[in-house]
RNA sequence: GGCCCCAUCGUCUAGUCAGGUCUAGGACAUCGGGUUUUCAUCCCGGUAACAGGGGUUCAAAUCCCCUUGGGGUCACCA
């Protein structure tokens, strides 16, 4: 038996989208589960919708995921190169050959001309499949029309024969010949359409296993026609159901971020967003959903994929990455938040790993990063820089006897060691002596120090903040009211 | 519109292929309650679904047909 070759192979237009992220995980997992190979291509023969950085970051994102692949763009192989804009040759000999055999022709009508040929013969009969021509126009009749500037592409002449594809998850798909049309394999800037750069390097680079998304499903027959002209064997092929957004519709990024890096950036952790992508379309079975990246290469189950469209859940990812979050051990919290805090620019010193531990441990509970930093930032930004939140000063402080509070338990705070045990000891001794429950003297303090009501639990706060510092702040809060 | 695909709580789904154990299970969301110095977490409990109609069968969420609804695709984009 074979061994399994999988590739992903995007186009390089911006970040990794989350679709691009399942299918690229979906090809991983089959090649990794089955020891066989995953490889990366980049497919750019669109030079309109071309982004030259894009490369870099799909390659970033899929990493950040964890998703390595074992030849392709950045870490080579003996099937380079592997960008297609690179294999322009690779194709022109291709196409060369289809041209000589007669199975692929030129054509040379302007998009205008196509357009009002598809407008007239839809209104006719409905449909509209390009008039192959009686006789096929030989290299002089192609340069003549480069020379008056008309746009010169290659057609593929479609057998007389129905087509059939079989895909492992949608079953056997067949074309009738009086559907297919002599579709476009050469554009006029004398780059290949996907089709045939697609089919060429999936055979030149010994992939035999395709898995994409649905969207590609209805225009499979089309490598399968090149295939056949071109004697290439047929891979193994499945088909993904598609992501939806919360209304139903194709995931677009019109329902805002669905790029891998937003979630980098909004502070997930990249198992949890894998866990959470590997469900879109994929069903266990039973009750489990949660799997760490090792579990899914065991697990993962082509025959348990879905047919019908898979819906991305915002709120369950959240979902997700708090799980995560709780269950991931310190060392691996630490390196996740160092690469977030590397994301932003936030006071928190992002180089003092003790310091981050204890931040860490102060915030369990949160939901990403962006809470934790959202909690604690303003502990070590500077004392004069928060602005006092006026809903919390008017709850807190103002409402009852807060500024009282604070202005009693300054000094006594300026006496006391400086640990959380000792500053716990302090507030409810204070506490039993004032009859006033912790609630009444813990929220004045953060909201005097934080200018908020929401921080880590007092004494971590006070701790992080330090004794002088939390003098200071109790200061300029109790100035601040006299200032009106 | 042609062709293709899909259909269980609001959402993702278990169960469907091998019909009975399903008064339909879980998770997210939501609602109510609890823990708590804030937020978040956490704990307990509740509401909530087999799209409709025909068959087949002793028996159908499970098999068949139709209807309805949803999605995809029909580019010199991939």
């Amino acid at each position: 038996m074979e061994t399994i070759k999988t590739r992903f192979a995007p186009s390089p237009t911006g970040h990794l989208h989350v679709g691009g992220a399942r299918t690229a995980l979906f090809n991983f997992l089959i090649a990794r589960q089955a020891g066989g190979t995953f490889l990366l291509r980049i497919e750019d023969t669109d030079r309109s919708r071309h982004d030259e950085s894009a490369i870099a970051k799909i390659c970033e994102d899929l990493r950040w995921l964890g998703i390595e692949w074992d030849e392709g763009i950045e870490v080579g192989g003996p099937n380079g190169p592997y960008r297609q804009s690179e294999r322009l040759d690779i194709y022109r000999r291709y196409l060369r050959r289809l041209l000589d055999e007669g199975r692929a022709y030129y054509a040379f009508d302007t998009a205008e001309e196509l357009d009002a040929m598809r407008e007239r013969s839809r209104a006719e009969t409905g449909g509209f499949r390009y008039p192959r021509p009686e006789r096929f126009a030989g290299e002089e009749e192609a340069e003549r029309a480069r020379a008056e500037g008309r746009p010169v592409v290659a057609r593929i002449r479609c057998p007389d024969t129905d087509v059939t594809v079989a895909d492992e998850s949608f079953g056997e798909i067949t074309i009738p010949a009086g559907e297919q049309e002599d579709f476009i394999i050469q554009k006029a800037d004398g780059y290949p359409t996907f089709y045939l750069a697609n089919v060429v390097d999936d055979e030149l680079m010994g992939v035999n296993f395709v898995c994409r998304g649905q969207e590609f499903l209805d225009q499979t027959w089309r490598q399968a026609v090149l295939r056949e002209a071109l004697g290439f064997r047929e891979p193994r092929l499945l088909h993904l159901p598609l992501i939806m957004d919360r209304h139903g519709r194709k995931l677009s990024k019109r329902d805002g971020d669905v790029d891998v890096h937003a979630f980098r950036r909004a502070g997930y952790l990249p198992e949890a967003l894998v866990n959470f992508i590997a469900l879109l379309g994929w069903r266990p079975g039973g009750d489990r959903e949660k799997f760490t990246p090792a579990e899914l290469v065991q697990e993962f189950k082509t025959e348990r994929l879905s047919k019908a469209n898979a819906r991305f859940d915002r709120e369950k990812l959240l979902s997700f990455n708090t799980d995560a979050l709780a269950a991931a051990g310190e060392d691996r919290l630490l390196a996740a938040l160092k690469d977030y805090l590397s994301l932003h620019s936030t006071p928190i010193p992002a180089g003092d790993d003790a310091l981050l531990r204890a931040v860490l441990r102060a915030c369990r509970g949160i939901r990403t990063f962006a809470d934790l930093v959202a909690k604690c930032e303003v502990l070590f930004g500077p004392d004069d820089a928060f602005q006092y939140d006026p809903q919390a000063v008017a709850k807190v402080l103002e409402k009852g006897a807060g500024y009282e509070t604070l202005a009693e338990l300054r000094p006594r705070l300026a006496a006391t060691d400086w640990t959380a045990e000792a500053l716990e000891a302090l507030l409810e001794a204070y506490g039993v002596e004032k009859g006033l429950k912790m609630g009444k003297i813990a929220q004045p303090l953060r909201v005097a120090v934080t200018g908020s009501t929401v921080s880590p639990s007092i004494y971590e706060t006070l701790v992080f903040l330090g004794k002088e510092k939390t003098l200071v702040r109790i200061s300029r809060c109790l100035a601040e009211r006299s200032a009106g």
